[in-house]
DNA sequence: TGAAGGCTGTTACCGTTGGTAACAGTTGTC
DNA sequence: GACAACTGTTACCAACGGTAACAGCCTTCA
């Protein structure tokens, strides 16, 4: 039991200290590097991750996960649906905009492909739980092929004004919320009227 | 100049066998099975390319600049607003669609980080021909933020479900690309409608 | 008590890869 | 015919991911 219970201890002081090295020299950082943060040496990475996509995998979940307890607290917390989006959009924007280092680290990072994989994990159930909620919400046809292909474009359309934003910085995260909201809520519109296409 | 016409030709060259040798073993190839592939070794590479980053970047661009063409065509092409707009996805998705593997280098490609540069450079060109577009269209004011904000949110869009439909393969592709059309100029409309928002 | 097994840690090594220095052949030029 | 410039090669280096083999320590059980 204590072992176990050491086990989880250790393997979190070794990512805190990988995602150090990560912060501090890219996502190149090698492994040698981080076993010296950690105060170790490389087989005791290599025994608790199995390989280096491995280590990256359980960082880049870490921050997944986290992200995405907090934008599905967001979307179904209390509220009118429009709210409910608002809110999340600002809680995505509001992670991303206090650490950018970490969404670099995510979705940007020069050679770390491993990454990818939890990113695509996290990408997909945020496209599932919208895509539910809009078939939900609008009562559509389970297999109405519009509600996962709006999921898809609604997510990639705030990520994609969310990168943007953290490059430029031109408005205050309170208005861009509201135009990003507007702007999905004029499609949904769309979406309401028009016929079922199914799949 | 028959010099310059010959490192042009042989640039070409390397670069179709680069070309081949990725299709064939990811983006993971070694410099040295693209050299062998070319026919030649590592340092004639070297010589062209200046490292493992450049020629991923020049092998990138070629894509990225086939591909940026044929979208200002069609987005600059005769017809009504909508009708360009709708062109210009159906033209993405016809890409994408016919040569995935192309996309996944270029967006997905594992272990690829040289392949950023000209990829963002592609974005970054594509939101900026579109933000000029609506701003002319909607004769917003030069410094209004909702152009480029909406131009990334477009982008991001079409390529996050373009993504999804390479994926998934459950619409026809010019169903689709209705599809989008209708979502975008549903927010479209929210756009005209509100006010100016200043930079 | 003491021997045996398993855990934690290390050193030292291997194979591959990106990248380069140094050298050889070839061709055009004065 | 010497010389410069270019093209090409071999042979090497450094760094990195990954692993085998060994050493100490703590628990367990006869």
């Amino acid at each position: 039991m204590t072992l176990l219970q050491d086990r989880d201890a250790r393997r979190e002081s070794l990512l805190a200290a990988a995602d150090l090295v990560v912060q501090r020299e890219g996502a190149s950082a090698s492994m040698a590097a981080i076993a010296a943060e950690a105060g170790i040496t490389k087989p005791i990475l290599y025994r608790h991750f199995g390989d280096k996509s491995g280590l990256y995998a359980a960082l880049a979940g870490r921050h997944t996960d986290r992200l995405l307890d907090a934008l599905v607290d967001s979307l179904t917390g209390g509220g009118a649906p429009r709210v409910r989006v608002l809110r999340t959009i600002d809680t995505y924007l509001a992670v991303i905009g206090t650490e950018p280092q970490v969404y670099r680290f995510l979705v940007q990072s020069e050679e770390a492909a491993p990454v990818h994989g939890p990113v695509r994990g996290f990408v997909r159930r945020m496209q599932e739980l919208l895509a539910a909620g809009i078939t939900h919400e609008l009562r559509l046809a389970s297999d109405d092929v519009r509600a996962p292909v709006w999921a898809a474009g609604i997510v990639g359309l705030v990520q994609a004004a969310g990168e943007r934003w953290l490059e430029e910085r031109d408005t205050d995260r309170g208005v861009l919320s509201e135009l990003l909201t507007d702007l999905i809520w004029g499609a949904y519109g769309q979406l309401a009227d028009a016929q079922a296409i199914r799949r």
